[in-house]
DNA sequence: GGTCCTAAGTGGTCTATACCAGTTATAACA
DNA sequence: TGTTATAACTGGTATAGACCACTTAGGACC
């Protein structure tokens, strides 16, 4: 197994996703040691400070922990996506090893009422797709989801049949946009009777209220969503790290 | 303004220190360019590797961020510590411009539970110390806090009067731990009747419920803390990360 | 067999340098 | 004056090498 010289992927890229791989399919197991990173430099013949780039980067993700004077291992599998990466739903459904499911409750192009105008830096009343979906695990309702996104970065959008499509899919693959980071915010409230009826719940129900800004590069958003999570059937799963980068809190 | 070569603190972590000082101090503003990594390089007489760690974390830690061939920015404050770093509840609500307090519920060693221990990793009914306390921000009840701690790891600990005092800094600065990691799960709940009590809330009500397990180094935890927090007065913010680092999602 | 010391190995930090792709300013040309 | 090409600058990636502190294995000595 070699890397690509020619590829656009940078070398430390390839080589995570090689020792990636290595880990998922079984080659190392939690807790193995990885070959040491001049070990990895000689195998992959490049400098070691690609591979400490590519280590770098995983024992950030959570992937590898290292230990001075003893080496890298394999980490515990850790769920903690949907806190730190920009992933949607069927990801972090699959992820957590049941089946994903949609169904569309609206989807069409509105005016942009004066808060999803500001959030999304647009003129009040400019055209933004609404697409509102219940998302169900294992045929079970979990979580209403309510996107707004401008109508103009995406006008094709809606021809999409997002029942069965990947928003984030589409907006990555179909129309090309490169999702760049992303502000949330979670808090804790009483469902509506709205809520309580398209969620099958008993009130009084507690959820988990999500509001995520999405942008693509350049700081542009792309989409304004609201997201109703049951409370008795969803939680999210964070890694925190010291509070000073590279150093203990 | 100089780096200390003879300091343990590395280069890199003291150029961050020196720049993120210059940014909250007013001497660059949002969205103002900083030098370039050469400049910066030429100025503190460093490699540039050395200035390209200290941005590179900066901008993973949301103080900075990038653009090829354009430079450095300073980017927007974002108050996202409470799900990326290991802090304490006082700096969270400083850092939100309220001021803390804290009322001791209970303080005292008792018997590991069997869930307490297994999360410690401690044997049954070996003695943990219990503190509960009732945080308030500006006077306002605003959660509950309940932790468990090894007392063997910290036989000293409840001399120290934590109505007024920050377990982090105690373990920290007195007993010499390095907190470096946690695990963290987030849920919503009903509040309990005592809960709401303690809260000064009006039922039905929902809470954000917290479980952390903080580690210090080797992987030994030092604390399994659960949290209630008040769902119509907190929340949590956070920025996500493209999902595969280095590269937009 | 136990203890201590040293060498070899580990990850962490740093210098010096080079090349690439993207951005911007400047110079040349129509 | 407007357009185009080029040079200089930007961050991103990578090589080669060195030194540091920590860990562990092996050898020498008691």
């Amino acid at each position: 197994m070699r890397l690509k010289r020619e590829s656009p992927d940078p070398l430390y890229a390839q080589l995570k996703d090689l020792l990636r791989t290595e880990i998922e399919t079984g080659h190392y197991r939690v807790n193995d040691r990885l070959p040491s990173e001049r070990e990895l430099a000689d195998h992959y013949q490049v400098s070691r400070i690609t591979v400490r780039q590519a280590l770098l980067d995983m024992a950030r993700e959570g992937t590898v922990y290292t230990r001075v004077g003893k080496g890298t291992f394999v980490a515990e599998p850790k769920i903690d996506q949907p806190l730190r990466a920009v992933t949607g739903f069927s990801q972090d459904v699959q992820m957590r090893g049941s089946r994903p499911a949609s169904r569309v409750l609206e989807a069409r192009v509105i005016p942009a009422a004066p808060d999803v105008a500001a959030a999304l830096r647009i003129v009040p009343n400019v055209e933004v797709v609404l697409l509102s979906r219940l998302r169900l695990a294992d045929d079970i309702p979990l979580a209403i989801e309510t996107a707004y996104l401008p109508f103009s970065l995406c006008p094709t959008l809606l021809s999409h049949n997002f029942a069965v499509e990947s928003l984030y899919n589409v907006l990555q693959n179909d129309l090309g946009y490169t999702l760049w980071q992303a502000e949330q915010t979670i808090e804790a409230g009483l469902a509506t009777a709205h809520e309580i009826d398209l969620l099958a719940m008993t009130p009084p129900a507690a959820v988990l209220k999500m509001v995520r800004l999405t942008f693509i590069k350049d700081s542009v958003p792309i989409e304004y969503v609201f997201s109703i999570y049951r409370g008795d059937r969803y939680k999210f799963h964070s890694t925190l790290q010291p509070s000073v980068t590279g150093q203990p809190a």
